[in-house]
DNA sequence: CCAGTAGGTTACTCGAAGTAAGTTACTTGC
DNA sequence: GCAAGTAACTTACTTCGAGTAACCTACTGG
């Protein structure tokens, strides 16, 4: 099998079993058992445990900024923005959750490096954030914005998780949800 | 020494040491040196790694929700809850962040039922304030409460973790960019 | 048909979690 | 004042999993 098509496949399985079992818990043994391959191949293509789990995160960002760059490209204002944004998330982990749970806490994330790496996703969707905030009102604070922006990833993120337990609750609803309260509360600041 | 201080003074070295290395990297016996102790002592008294872990979780949660309970003690009505209790809380881990460490997910957290436990820190704050939000208007949808409530608390977290990155803003301004942004929503949505 | 290399394996080391079996010293009943 | 029990503690292991050294095999180009 070539290179590039043994390292997507290993990133898959690395995925489910880093989701199923933990990070911690999860076996290099395991991993490689299941892609049908011997543990030292697994360290020469991602050199660590650590470096696995980065290889999985970081793709699963980088789906996640494409989806929504794709998402956001037509929209007609900063509150279109903001809210095609907000259920490009939602929809994002309600069809990847097997990515997701490699970004939220009960994946068991362990690593300094892996958090960084999660951070870096994070201060993706914040720096965007704070772009739209300062564009809807350019006299805004820069601090100020960057604090809305922590605001809403904050509420986003703990919200999909909740929407977890809430199955009834869908991608559209926890917008409406976020929209309704953060929008509100930016566009009353701003505005007024 | 007695059983219950050093029990204590377990908990008080592995926080230090979990926050220093990452849970992951801290190692048993580097706890009980630094203990000045055994490690068979360790696990005597917590059973396991993840135990001492859940130990230290434990302890913060204690502490943080006594903290809160008599911030708000005082609270004049529903907003002025919301206010202490959030000022409560940024004062918490600005003075803890040895514990806060713990919380957050830079600390490495690991284990599954440590993850568990510091969900059910989170689920005291957000019943707390889903509590006080259907209190302030008893018409309220209550799902749309708990929505609200998740909010709070993951725009609450997520500014925590940026205040230490910014220095210059401390628990009082915090609480305002939160209290701004998300009670004018709140406020706005359930008074209108 | 030989050389080089891509893709792979077996069989180890080593560090850290967890444990079994004891030891010391202090209290308590007689 | 001393035997008995127990609370606090230790040494010396086992086990398991991350990471590695050294070796193998088959295909491709000259």
């Amino acid at each position: 099998m070539p290179k590039a098509q043994r390292k997507a496949q290993m990133l898959d399985v690395a995925e489910r079993v880093f989701a199923e079992r933990g990070y911690l818990a999860a076996s290099m043994d395991e991993i490689a058992e299941r892609v049908g391959v011997s543990k030292p191949m697994l360290y020469e293509y991602y050199g660590s445990k650590e470096g696995l789990l980065i290889g999985c995160i970081h793709r699963a960002r980088t789906d996640l900024l494409e989806r929504t760059q794709r998402a956001i490209a037509g929209a007609t204002g900063a509150e279109d923005v903001l809210r095609l944004g907000l259920l490009a998330f939602f929809r994002f982990i309600a069809e990847h959750n097997q990515s997701w749970s490699l970004l939220r806490q009960e994946a068991a994330v362990t690593v300094p490096s892996a958090v960084e790496e999660i951070e870096g996703i994070r201060r993706q969707q914040t720096d965007l954030i704070a772009a739209v905030i300062t564009g809807f009102d350019r006299d805004v604070d820069a601090i100020e914005a960057e604090a809305f922006a922590e605001i809403v990833v904050g509420s986003t993120e703990r919200l999909a998780l909740w929407c977890e337990r809430r199955p009834e609750v869908g991608p559209e609803l926890a917008t409406d949800y976020v929209m309704e309260v953060v929008w509100r509360g930016v566009a009353g600041r701003l505005g007024g």
